[in-house]
DNA sequence: ATTTTACATTTGTCTATACAATTGTTGTAA
DNA sequence: TTACAACAATTGTATAGACAAATGTAAAAT
């Protein structure tokens, strides 16, 4: 992936300036290809990324403020994205008996079924992202990313 | 930046899905720091683009595949995107007088004036998104951008 | 006991984006 | 010349997300 190319441009571009541009690009690429793994389950990374989270809870129910702060990307509106999920019968929501003012919020069987199904389809995605770096290439990423 | 303890876990998570993590957990910061920066402009990261786009011109205009082909992020809407700029004066749109199923949109004195104000600004941020990755490190990140 | 403060979630509103369908224009082939 | 295909942009619709305000509940202060 040439960023000038991408971009369109010939003329020279900072290195930081770069960097950024190159990073949004493959932000975009990794994006897209997720997107297009999970389309058949009718479900955002977000909303998987929620899944994910509720299998991480052992059955233990989690309330939305934990959801936020679990999430990669943390959302201005997690009541919503949970509706989107109850709405697919993935998860399970009741208000806490002990603190009304929290909800417990549950993976279904169901939720579990297709959560599995899902893992499958991003661990393809993220093979074929990454089929053109070596495991030294991904430790350095990491390592790099690390700095920001 | 560590991934285990933004997104809370204690469990070990593969190295290639710890990357993908990573990546997102930076991206989440460059957009966040980008939007803030711009906030005060009032015009998001895409219709900043497209100003650097249109000033990349120099006074030739652009039409809407042009500013889609050389935008960082395709867009399925460059024409709101537009509209956006149009209503700000920062962008003039007319009908190409040779093809009239063309628009030809050019940058205005105004926009060009608003949008160094914006470099400036964009700058500061690069500087801050990038403070502690070194020129080697920048120029090892962009050579393994290129592997995606 | 009553008021105030803090907490947890929900709702409203506005903007952004994806995707499909539509409109208007130009070029081309019968 | 007329029909048809291709092109370029716009519009419609549905969903996602940012941000602020509102609601309901619990705890703390007076």
């Amino acid at each position: 992936m040439n960023v000038e190319d991408v971009i369109k441009t010939d003329k020279e571009i900072p290195l930081k300036s770069r960097t950024i541009i190159h990073f949004m690009l493959v932000n975009n690429r990794i994006n897209e290809t997720i997107a297009q793994v999970l389309k058949p389950y009718d479900v955002s990374l977000q909303q998987f990324n929620v899944l994910r989270i509720l299998r991480g809870q052992n059955g233990r129910p989690a309330n939305l403020s934990t959801l936020n702060e679990r999430m990669v990307t943390k959302m201005s509106n997690t009541t919503r994205l949970v509706d989107k999920l109850k709405s697919k019968a993935y998860v399970d929501r009741i208000t806490c008996p002990s603190n009304r003012r929290k909800v417990e919020i549950r993976i279904t069987p169901k939720g579990a079924r297709a959560l599995e199904k899902m893992d499958t389809a991003l661990k393809t995605a993220e093979n074929d992202i990454l089929k053109d770096l070596s495991e030294k290439d991904l430790e350095q990423l990491n390592r790099l990313f690390d700095k920001f």
